[in-house]
DNA sequence: CGGGACGTTGACGGTCGTCAAAATTAGTGG
DNA sequence: CCACTAATTTTGACGACCGTCAACGTCCCG
């Protein structure tokens, strides 16, 4: 048994307000706490929730990290993102009450398990929340449009620099390092998020430290040239003639 | 001035029931019509909205066919999405309350302007239409994840014939064959939502037409052999060594 | 210390991007 | 209605990027 599931109440989270309560006043802060919202504690490689699951709650990460996936039919899935402390999961399943993506933990994680119809009630009185659970929800697809956008035309040191620079400016919000970190997800399963092999994604690690931007040991990296890096991100513009670009 | 404006009642809706008030009593259903919904028209190639517009209205297309895309700072676009008759624009804008894409229509198209704090306020009252509202923008996330899928790990044909699939079905919904259609959109406009060329749209056209799959002339298509496309995109397992493979 | 998961590196080839030019269609004005 | 230009589409040749296959290193945990 590797979940546990305890009465909880936002005013204790570690991850303070980045997840549902932004923005209440105090009073509806209170309504909130009023959720009945379950802690449950996910280890690590263990699952959130499967695709099929239906859908009775959405999460908010307290600790840990996560990666959501997508099955498909013919057996290649897919990471369509990495989430970490605030972030909120579970949306996915609204359409069809059904999850249509998996949820696992990539450590040891604690999560918020809240039940989607108590938030659904509970913004029909808070104006605030329900403005907030929109945000989310819209966030997630703006989101998405900047990962189309690196999985539609970019090239292989693009998306890897682009999605470091992302990793560690979420990091950096949260109190660590804007320059280093540590990743908890395998070569394979960044592979899967950026569309290229895990091949590829060691090789670009490999150039990437040849050419002294950042130092890579396994899963620690410490990024030396952040500037070079958002270079390569916005680089794809004035292109020499004759030199390969996937946009 | 290509755009016009009128009061209009959803009661006299060509799409009926396709975007906000699906389920509704009829009770509810009056309120949505209270709703101070303008009708507007938008010429081929209009805007609809723009990114950096402020979100005033979510739209519902009645009538027509439209385009979102991203503009990247670094100038190269993305179409994230074709849309048509009862589907729904705007999400992308709640967030920041303004839009982070911008819309164009690809033919003159009409669409109801619903301004997004009356649809916030009525869904206080409206159940139904509160749980509508999240399901659509659900919807529009898991949308999202199949063209992630797409563009991650599927060759140019296995894209075509998703994309082609796709817009079929979802024109036969709406009264129309189910094995021919005219495209609304240019070569480029779909090399931009599928991540490929323009040229390789049109190679890969002329290699379907070449196993008489379908009949293509310019934009109109006539789908011979929908089996054929339907195992493009399933066909992915098991596929011979030394074959390439993008997943 | 040994086995398995994970990461790195090399060689090779396929797909698709790039460049270029021709063909077909669309739109405009006389 | 027809000439003329612009826009879109098609087709070809070539090569870069990255996927595939394979072998080797490294780390972790029992």
């Amino acid at each position: 048994m590797d979940i546990q599931t305890i009465r909880v109440t936002c005013t204790s989270c570690p991850s303070q307000g980045r997840c549902l309560p932004v923005g209440l006043s105090s009073q509806e802060f209170d309504g909130i706490d009023d959720l009945i919202a379950t802690r449950r504690r996910v280890k690590r490689h263990g699952t959130l929730y499967r695709n099929g699951d239906s859908l009775s709650n959405l999460y908010a990460i307290r600790t840990g990290v996560f990666k959501t996936c997508i099955a498909s039919e013919e057996g290649r899935d897919q990471v369509t993102g990495f989430q970490m402390a605030g972030e909120m999961l579970g949306f996915d399943g609204i359409v069809n009450d059904r999850h249509t993506c998996y949820a696992v933990a990539l450590e040891d994680s604690e999560v918020c398990a809240l039940p989607f119809d108590g938030i659904t009630e509970l913004s029909r009185g808070v104006k605030a929340l329900q403005h907030h659970v929109h945000k989310m929800m819209s966030r997630e697809i703006v989101r998405q449009h900047g990962v189309m956008l690196m999985l539609g035309g970019m090239r292989a040191e693009e998306r890897l620099a682009t999605f470091l620079l992302n990793l560690v400016n979420r990091l950096h919000a949260r109190g660590f390092s804007h320059s280093e970190m540590i990743l908890r997800m395998s070569r394979e399963e960044i592979g899967s998020y950026l569309g290229l092999k895990l091949e590829t994604v060691s090789r670009t690690f490999s150039r990437f430290m040849a050419e002294s931007i950042m130092e890579v040991k396994q899963r620690h990296i410490h990024i030396l040239d952040t500037d070079a890096l958002r270079q390569m991100v916005s680089q794809s513009e004035g292109v020499r003639a004759g030199e390969f670009r996937r946009t």
